[in-house]
DNA sequence: GACGTTTAGTGGTATATGCTTCTTTATTTG
DNA sequence: CAAATAAAGAAGCATATACCACTAAACGTC
């Protein structure tokens, strides 16, 4: 008994990821069809607010998302309104993407039914669960992860490496 | 000092779902390259093979996708002769989706670059902790919890419900 | 066994997201 | 300063994913 089919956890974390994440899209959709806007929408124009008119980059490095499929993205809620994009005065290369009033007043209209959904998330997951959710998975999108990630050394003779052995460094958050 | 601006937790769980979703995609997505299958086009014929010829309803049940979402997503999988939709004797209606030979050829070509990725998941968050996310994962995407959230009560006086009172049972897991 | 209802999928449309290529600007260098 | 290089987006293409409307097949009822 010398090999053992080295027993990578039988559950893919992405799938896991993946399957949660169109779980509760659908529930915060559903929570915010009064709006009108999708949870991602949502989620990007509280970005776009809290980041004070970031340019393209900036937020798409916020959101860990591609810069072109931010540029998509943000296409309907140009063209309802909601933000606008002004070429910034000292690079013009660069775009800012502005809340439009429009736009603040549709996401504080909004808020009030995310709130709700917040809050039942909250109740139905536990709070104290909930909080330490948000923590892995902030950590999971840091960039300090990714190149844990990435030079995280494939050697692994077991699936579960227990001992205090070759294991570069459980990323540590700094989140 | 009676309100206080009801503080449902600054972030945002989907936001943060969908942050770390992006990431590890991405991160899946590079390990896989080689095999020349995306991180969920794995995952989808990892299912079918596991489900054994699911028709396209179990699989999306399964995947918590929606029906027509699956459709569509098999489509390039069957174009590239991964799968092949075959209809039901039984109920003319249900189509299964088999995995072909060169599927499943491809499945264990590509197995072996899920389990580097895989590992060095493990080995860059922890395996302790990786673990313990999947587990809280699957408990979002569960049917469960999604009854939870729904029956939830909105009223929740402060943002965090401490005492013994008012809160729907945070959704015992049983995934 | 015809009729209304439910169930399985399809097709269309729209958003979400990523990659590659190309254009416009900035920045760096010789 | 001119040429090379880097950076910010835009555009095209492809997959991922959802909703709605529609078709076809199965079921249940009287």
């Amino acid at each position: 008994m010398g090999k053992m089919p080295s027993p990578p956890p039988a559950a893919c974390s992405n799938d896991a990821l993946r399957k949660a994440t169109r779980r509760l899209g659908q529930l915060y959709d559903e929570a915010l069809q009064p709006s009108g806007l999708r949870a991602t929408q949502f989620g990007l124009l509280r970005h776009i607010k809290r980041l004070n008119a970031p340019t393209i980059t900036e937020l798409a490095d916020e959101l860990v998302m591609d810069l072109s499929a931010l540029g998509h993205t943000l296409k309907p809620l140009a063209r309802d309104g909601y933000v606008v994009l002004t070429s910034d005065a000292r690079d013009r290369r660069a775009k800012r993407v502005n809340l439009t009033a429009v736009g603040e007043a549709k996401v504080a209209e909004t808020d009030l039914l995310w709130r709700v959904a917040q809050t039942r998330f909250e109740t139905a997951f536990g709070p104290r669960k909930a909080e330490k959710l948000r923590k892995a998975l902030a950590l999971l999108a840091s960039s300090d992860f990714s190149e844990a990630f990435l030079s995280a050394t494939k050697i692994n003779r077991k699936g579960l490496p227990s001992g205090p052995h070759g294991r570069s460094e459980p990323a540590k958050t700094g989140i």
